[in-house]
RNA sequence: GGAGAGGUGGCUGAGUGGUCGAAGGCACCGGUUUCGAAAACCGGCAUCUGGGAAACUGGAUCGAGGGUUCAAAUCCCUCCCUCUCCGCCA
């Protein structure tokens, strides 16, 4: 949600927002109105609630009444008022960052940068539902028995290679030493300060999924109606509401969470896309990281999630690229969306691994989570949220490190997390 | 799931219809004392919000929402949460 007083201050930058994010449709001038009347209203309370007090004072029983209907009429307007101005607000989407592309679709994301060299092989190299299954570590078959489509069985060095990737994610969050290496590599100036490590619920109130501004639509969501609850579709969901209805110290600040959880989404009206394989699964394990930090320090945040992103990548010797998401294309809450995209040779196309949200103060306002400045006054904390590592990375690994044979190659780093084998092969 | 007890300021804890935004204690801030500190003593100390340059001042807030009443932290209803015991369970 955007600050009221923002939007009143800068209507036409909130137009453009709303038709560079195809949102179009959303009445401005009727939310304007609705603030006005809001504030009217709230005064008029005020003053007829003062009148009740003096009214108490001289235990003036006939014009208590009369203020007491006078305040219920008041009450009402201003209850509607609020509704009607809060259901409109909370349509209109985060204004984009000033190096947001504007674009009307993913046509019109622009690649920032590649890196690494895409492997040559001399054979035609496999996509990962085929090298999986020759080596009997992906079963979809028998996961679209048991759960239907979209559900994978990992087995065998698949698991352990899941296992592995995400600890060693996870060693690379938690390691201040490492952080400080990624941040002067990048050239960034921000603080060192390594990830807490969290095991989050991933079943969430669904009034909470919707402060988060990640309810809607619905549709992509697994609801539980008899209790009013969603699973979430990434550990963002529950990291985020962890200081909602919190005054945070700024000294605190950045508070930086890491947290791998499964993320379920429905995939609605993707039926037919990615339908082989482990990119689009209804359930898949993420590791995620989600992060607190002062209004101004939020956009340097997100390029340190950036760059941490590049650095797990690079260490898996995985060539990939850096994309800024378009206006048309970014999250709804987003200010500024990074994807990466990793090659997937047996695809012949670079795949989106990995994102990061910049939210700015846009959640932070409907969470209740403000920061105390120095001065005393309160701001929303900003936030950032990005992906350390999903399971998509696994199909990379097995397409760029593939043999003619079938067999895999383990990348390095995470070697000392398989018992130090090089290779992934059929069991005989 | 069953039975019971609770949710009050940064923490603790009193408060069962008006004099309560709320005693006392702890913590914190300032002062006296001291060479300095501790202790003791004195004073201050919730949050949000409207108006105002400020001094100041109006309003709201005792888990949330609704109700009774001229008046609610206090009475009634609904919901949420926490704790204890039992049941069940990893």
């Amino acid at each position: 949600m955007l600050d009221i007083a923002f939007i009143r201050e800068n209507p036409d930058i909130v137009r453009a927002a709303i038709k560079n994010k195809n949102r179009e449709g959303i009445d401005l001038d009727r939310i304007l109105v609705l603030a006005e009347e809001r504030k009217n209203n709230a005064n008029e309370i005020s003053e007829i609630n003062r009148q009740r007090n003096v009214a108490q004072e001289a235990r003036d029983g006939e014009a208590g009444k009369r203020l007491k209907e006078e305040l219920k009429a008041v009450e009402e307007k201003h209850q509607a008022t609020e509704k009607e101005l809060v259901s409109l607000l909370i349509k209109i989407p985060n204004i984009p960052s000033a190096d947001t592309p504007i674009g009307p679709d993913e046509s019109g994301n622009v690649v920032i940068r590649q890196w690494g060299e895409k492997p040559q092989f001399p054979f035609a190299p496999k996509a990962h539902w085929d090298l999986g299954k020759n080596l009997g570590i992906i079963d979809g078959e028998k996961a679209a028995e048991v759960s239907g489509a979209r559900f994978v069985y990992l087995k065998g060095d698949m698991a352990l290679l899941e296992m592995a990737l995400m600890r060693f994610g996870f060693d690379t969050l938690i390691s201040e030493e490492t952080l400080k290496k990624i941040i002067d590599g990048a050239g960034l100036t921000v603080s060192s300060k390594p990830f807490t490590p969290v095991i989050p619920p991933i079943l969430m109130r669904s009034q909470v999924m919707n402060r988060m501004a990640r309810l809607d639509p619905i549709d992509e969501r697994y609801y539980f109606e008899k209790d009013d609850m969603v699973f979430v579709g990434s550990a963002e969901h529950t990291l985020g509401p962890l200081h909602m209805d919190e005054i945070l110290k700024e000294e605190d600040l950045p508070l930086r969470y890491a947290a791998m959880t499964p993320a379920f989404r429905r995939e609605a009206g993707a039926a037919g896309k990615d339908t082989r394989g482990i990119l689009r699964l209804h359930q898949f394990d993420k590791l995620e990281m989600e992060t607190f930090s002062k209004p101004e320090d939020g956009l340097a945040e997100q390029n340190l999630m950036v760059a941490i992103q590049e650095y797990l990548l690079q260490q898996l010797k995985l060539p990939y690229q850096v994309v800024s998401i378009c206006t048309g294309d970014m999250g709804f809450p987003d200010q500024r969306q990074i994807d990466i995209e990793t090659w997937m040779p047996g695809q012949d196309a670079y795949r989106e691994t990995n994102t990061s949200d910049y939210i700015g103060g846009f959640q932070a306002r409907r969470l209740n989570s403000r920061v105390r400045r120095t001065d005393g006054t309160l701001e929303p904390v900003h936030m950032n949220d990005a992906t350390a590592f999903s399971q998509r990375p696994l199909a990379a690994i097995l397409e760029n490190n593939q043999h003619e044979d079938g067999t895999i190659t383990i990348p390095e780093v995470l070697r000392p997390y398989m018992g130090g084998r090089e290779k992934i092969e059929a069991k005989k």
